[in-house]
RNA sequence: GGGUAUGUAGCUCAGUUGGCUAGAGCGCCACAUUGACGUUGUGGAUGUCGGGGGUUCAAGUCCCUCCAUACCCACCA
């Protein structure tokens, strides 16, 4: 035998990878057909390994791909890696931290470099990975966020939105972590719910005596106020509206005004407006007209705007000594204890700041709608559904995004500002260029590089070549979009506006959104916790198939769940199982056995085709619709009871060579998808079609089976099954069958006799012994009288049981209504049950009668 | 405050358009045994399907309500 006893995933992977790879297998094939299935991986961040979330990602999408390769279709998978601008910065910048140097000694173009390298490295780290985990993507169409056509696509899309006038500049609040000096998006602020002070402060009246009392829970920022503002129904405050009070600390005075958006219930009822460090009072202050003065500087300090004691301060010292000095002057009336949340960076923890910087903006409101539309003709299905109507209403509430990032490494946003004339922006490809000269006149490079999502947001159709490549033509829009639920509004959304944008279609017929795995205990997996399980540690242990099985096993989609290895050492044992149904096959097969045609004989060869038969549709059926752990259920069930457990069984009694062969190849076939390496293995060792590649021969077509016999072997299961059940209840050993001459059990007895483990089972007339009661034949198993006494107990019961399944299933058809109104299939199943059920009471009956006889 | 999920066996979870006598894996109990496999085989036990109400001939599934849990969004002067 050519295959040893246990199945070693280690001494085949890489070989079968190899193999793909050589024999060009995930290079999509008849390239003229319509008929496609395209997925794009999301590109993972290339700069470190691999986690479990992309375990289950690749595992997901390779199934898709290759189940739909099988079906005949141009598939595609196409691999890429993420630049991850922030996020490998970061990585980056630790690296750096431990040769105890920081990113200011280096120029952008000097960073930028090094952090290439840096991320060409861990490239083949991970590419490696993706090998591990048998994800068959087509390498030759790999790439990444930083290659031209990436940027350029960027590009195009940035000009496009200039053009047509989506793009603006502006001075705006920006969430700012003066820790790494960047500003973020609203969506990647993490806000946490923290106990904080709510202070109460005295501002008099300029001139006539009087005070309005503000509260507030971050007294520093009065150094910048503007305004006090009340609303216009209250009563108390009103008066007030059109006056000046003096701001403590400072010598300078402010109007107070009325506005909609102050909550006469909370404090006071009167809010002081600091326009340039709340995005509230920001929008205030449009809306009077009110000077916007920036008091925090990017690195957090007090700037030279506030009086000089404070300047230099951070702000938490700021903190400290704007309170001291407001109550010895008088000012403070009082604190209160207060819970609200505070905006945090997502990676250092530092307080975010709200400051106003110029960045560019998107005018998302155009994009947003045309999104919005299109996800509500459902032109893109959900799984889960409900994501799509969550979508809708974010994108209703979309605000402009801001893009422009102030690190190093990323796209360089490809805009220019004159020398003369700091609003005179134009827009330029030439971003390796300090400055540039048009029209006589010098402008300068913006140092500002592109949020990822940017660029990200093109990512289904730019890697496709978008317009002209044969990829795009062929593959777009794409069959799935697979990806986290963690991200579907950072990327998703975006990926939605923006194809629709550039291309005018959607970029996807489909989104799947799987939910995160936690660790064993329903945690969120986190490094600082040390609950982080890393996937390659689970391929060495148990293998790639049975890591992907494992984790796709207990896969719904959108909801977490935790980790849970005993469903890898299922995956496991089940992979093994496979392996020795294979071994055996080689064994009674023999080693030159060639595939020919399979031709039905006994009752359990119809009965394993019909059961294939229904397999293939029925996975089908859950594959179509991403019912991925109910189709590797089916398979396993399929495999390890249906084939191993009874036809192999019987096969041992009467083999049918080729009937064997094709299941078995049928099987292979069918859990590929699921577990490639170890299915490709098999095939290739067994050589039953000399040079195939299994992952590209077609899905199983199953025919000319006969439901009578197959219905024949059920029968025989039925039977075995009682006389198992009764040999375990019982403790009989090796009983010997009394039976009527019948059809099933004459020309089937000596497969009944190794199945139920009888002794012998010899053709009688009537005779005495245990009736077995869902034998459709007549049989008795010969016991001994002191087992009769204890069986007639265990009868009793059985009998009262029945009878009781008997009244329910009368009662049921006794009610006119459901007679009346179910459907005529489920009343005359109904009729069926009853008259079953009535027939075994029958027999049990005889057989009580007969044991007491 | 708004929203979305989730609650089913000891544990982790399936359960598609209502037809269920509610399933799986692991665990548990008993037994078996080796000419494919101990990563094995055979048999078994275990559930007020979170509580309450409703619609229906029929509800784990649909509706209402309450309880619990998780996550997301907004706001928090």
């Amino acid at each position: 035998m050519k295959l040893p006893k246990t199945y070693k995933p280690s001494d085949y992977e890489a070989d079968i990878y190899a193999l793909w790879e050589k024999s060009r297998t995930f290079e999509p094939k008849n390239r003229d057909s319509d008929d496609y299935y395209s997925i794009v991986v999301p590109p993972p961040n290339a700069n470190g390994d691999l986690h479990l979330g992309h375990g289950l990602t690749l595992a997901l999408e390779d199934i898709a791909v290759r189940y739909n390769r099988l079906k005949g279709k141009a598939a595609l998978l196409l691999p890429g890696a993420d630049h991850a601008g922030f996020e490998t910065q970061v990585v980056y910048e630790k690296e750096l931290a431990k040769t105890g140097k920081s990113r200011f000694d280096f120029s952008r173009e000097e960073l930028y470099q090094q952090i290439w390298d840096f991320v060409a490295k861990n490239r083949e780290n991970y590419e490696a990975q993706f090998r591990s985990l048998g994800a068959g993507v087509d390498w030759s169409r790999y790439v990444f966020t930083l290659d031209k056509k990436i940027v350029d696509q960027a590009y195009t899309t940035f000009k496009k939105m200039w053009e047509e006038g989506l793009i603006y500049r502006g001075e705006r609040l920006v969430n700012f972590c003066s820790h790494h000096g960047t500003a973020f998006a609203d969506i990647e602020v993490e806000y946490k719910e923290t106990k904080g002070k709510l202070y109460y402060i005295k501002y008099p009246l300029t001139s006539g005596g009087g005070e309005l009392t503000v509260a507030t829970t971050r007294p520093e920022t009065m150094l910048g106020d503007t305004a006090v503002a009340v609303h216009p129904d209250d009563k108390k405050h009103v008066k007030y509206v059109g006056k000046t009070v003096r701001l403590p600390l400072t010598n300078r005075d402010i109007p107070v005004i009325a506005d909609d958006m102050v909550d006469i219930e909370f404090g006071t009822g009167a809010v002081k407006i600091t326009p340039a460090h709340d995005p509230n009072d920001f929008e205030v202050a449009e809306r009077h007209d009110l000077p916007r003065i920036s008091v925090i500087d990017y690195e957090g300090k007090i700037n030279h705007e506030a009086p000089e004691v404070y300047q230099g301060l951070d702000v938490e010292e700021a903190r400290k000594q704007v309170l001291k000095n407001l109550a010895e002057q008088g000012f403070l009336a009082k604190t209160e204890a207060h819970k609200h949340s505070v905006g945090h960076c997502y990676k250092c923890g530092t307080v975010i700041q709200p400051l106003l910087r110029e960045q560019w903006f998107i005018d998302m409101k155009p994009l947003a709608e045309k999104a919005i539309e299109a996800l509500k003709a459902n032109k893109i299905k959900f799984y889960p559904s409900g994501k799509k109507d969550q979508l809708i209403r974010y994108l209703e509430g979309l605000k402009d995004w801001n893009i422009s990032r102030q690190i190093a490494w990323g796209i360089p946003i490809p805009a220019f500002v004159s020398a003369e004339n700091s609003e005179d922006w134009i827009f330029d490809e030439r971003v390796d260029r300090e400055s540039i000269e048009v029209d006589g006149k010098t402008y300068h490079r913006d140092p500002d590089v592109f949020d990822t999502w940017f660029s990200s947001g093109s990512w289904p159709y730019a890697t496709l070549d978008y317009p002209e490549g044969e990829g795009y033509k062929q593959f777009y829009p794409l069959s799935l979009m697979e990806t986290g639920t963690d991200i579907l509004y950072p990327w998703v959304s975006r990926m939605i506006m923006f194809g629709l944008y550039s291309t005018g279609e959607v970029p996807f017929k489909a989104v799947y959104l799987h939910g995160l795995i936690q660790d064993e205990h329903g945690a969120k997996m986190s490094k600082s916790k040390g609950n982080v399980i890393n996937p390659m540690d689970q391929v060495n242990e148990y293998g790639s198939d049975a890591f992907r099985m494992g984790i796709i096993a207990t896969e719904a989609a959108g909801s977490n769940r935790p980790f849970d290895s005993s469903k890898l050492v299922g995956a496991r044992n089940f992979a093994n199982k496979l392996w020795n149904i294979a071994r055996y096959a080689e064994d009674v097969l023999g080693d030159d056995f060639i595939l020919g045609k399979a031709v039905p004989k006994t009752a359990a060869d119809h009965w394993i085709l019909t059961k294939l038969q229904h397999l293939t549709g029925a996975v089908s059926a859950d594959l179509d619709e991403y019912r991925f752990a109910e189709a590797y259920e089916k398979l396993y069930h399929f495999v390890w009871d249906y084939f191993a457990d009874w036809y192999i069984e019987a096969s041992k009694f009467s083999l049918n060579a080729q009937v064997l062969a094709r299941v078995l190849e049928a099987s292979l076939i069918i859990l590929h998808p699921f577990a490639p390496f170890v299915t490709e293995t098999i095939w290739q060792t067994l050589k039953w079609e000399h040079g195939t590649i299994l992952a590209v021969r077609s899905w199983p077509k199953v025919a000319g089976t006969d439901t009578k016999q197959a219905q024949q072997f059920e029968a025989i299961q039925s039977l075995v099954n009682e006389i198992r059940f009764l040999s375990n209840e019982l403790g009989l050993s090796k009983p010997r069958l009394h039976a009527e001459v019948s059809e099933l059990i004459h020309s089937n007895s000596e497969l009944i006799r190794r199945l139920a483990r009888l002794d012998d089972i010899t053709e009688t007339p009537a005779t005495s012994g245990i009736r077995l009661i869902n034998s459709s034949a007549p049989a008795w198993l010969a016991v001994e009288k002191s087992v009769i006494e204890d069986y007639k107990k265990r009868l009793g019961e059985r009998r009262t049981e029945q009878q009781k399944a008997i009244a329910t299933l009368e009662k049921r058809l006794a009610n006119k209504a459901y007679v009346d109104k179910a459907p005529k299939t489920v009343v005359d199943e109904t009729k069926q049950q009853l008259e079953e059920a009535r027939g075994q009471l029958d027999k049990m009956t005889e057989s009580e009668k007969r044991l007491s006889a």
